[in-house]
DNA sequence: GCCTTGTAGTCAGGTTACCTTACCAAACTC
DNA sequence: GAGTTTGGTAAGGTAACCTGACTACAAGGC
């Protein structure tokens, strides 16, 4: 359940307008977060149905720029524009729950390397494979055009945050 | 400074095209991410600036639905989709910020009323004022139309993930 | 070859934003 | 007026981040 309430978790009440009118202004950030959540637990929980079970949308940061030869953690870290040490924690529960290992870098006495095991690794293609799936329903709903101009809208206006 | 990298945080490298690739899937979720987090970040940037400061975007919840003649407590958490506990120490924060006061509800010795201090309205009624500022800029950038496409877009989203 | 400086990763401890369980006191029910 | 419901608080836990301090190895200068 998305923690941000909508207008359209409520039943009809007296008070409707008024609240309505209240959160009109904030809507969009709670449908942005809403269907940012909506997405994210849907993937997992299709990913755990497919009998990839424990992981959580805070794992993502792990496989978002893992490389199935083994990626170091400063550097995914750095991607995630996480701390190295938040990053860690994840890797290690990640690894408790099977999907990565670390082993020592060749390279680098100091360093290791993060490496999906096999599970990780089809959890990891599942997982794109997942988020595609539901973009096409969603395309299928209301039409691809849609969902891409969604996509785009939203980078353009990152990019127009971001140069401020 | 979003919490969710997106490519466009990189600078160009040889593995730009991977990461990209990497990410493609994801980059939805980080969009709605960054653009919730960019707006939350910058409207409570404003208010700071215009002599509202210490408000945090999770203070949010106190102010959506908050009546200038006081609400209780219950009723705002169950709105916020919140527990009482959790919604409380919100408003303690933001009491301590002297934008709000509780005082006993006339109607009920149980109860208190959380009401808007006036600096607390001013504050309430700018926030409002600048998210729909900001919307007015993302229209002049981006057209009137594609932000509405936008709002429309996730709100069928949510419906058609709440429907499941 | 040593010595300084930088880098990879971990440890300890803190903060924020939630949660659950347990409780008190006032209010409603009968 | 006893029993149940409701408004709010207290205590304690967890997840997901952070900063500061540290160790182990690497790399460059001399």
């Amino acid at each position: 359940m998305p923690a941000i309430a909508t207008p359209t978790d409520q039943r009809p009440t007296q008070a409707d307008d008024r609240d309505a009118a209240a959160a009109a202004e904030q809507h969009l950030v709670a449908l942005l977060g809403s269907v940012k959540d909506d997405l994210l637990e849907e993937m997992y929980r299709r990913v755990a149905a497919a009998g990839y079970p424990g992981l959580r949308p805070s794992h993502g940061c792990v496989f978002r720029y893992l490389d199935v030869d083994g990626s170091r953690l400063s550097d995914l870290a750095e991607k995630s524009g996480m701390t190295k040490q938040a990053f860690g924690e994840h890797v290690a529960n990640v690894e408790a729950l099977g999907y990565v290992v670390r082993v020592p870098d060749p390279e680098d006495g100091r360093a290791k390397l993060i490496v999906p095991t096999p599970h990780g690794r089809e959890a990891l293609l599942l997982g794109r494979e997942i988020f595609a799936e539901i973009e096409r329903e969603w395309a299928a709903a209301l039409g691809v055009e849609r969902v891409a101009a969604l996509r785009e809208t939203l980078r353009e206006i990152h990019t127009l945050q971001a140069e401020r």
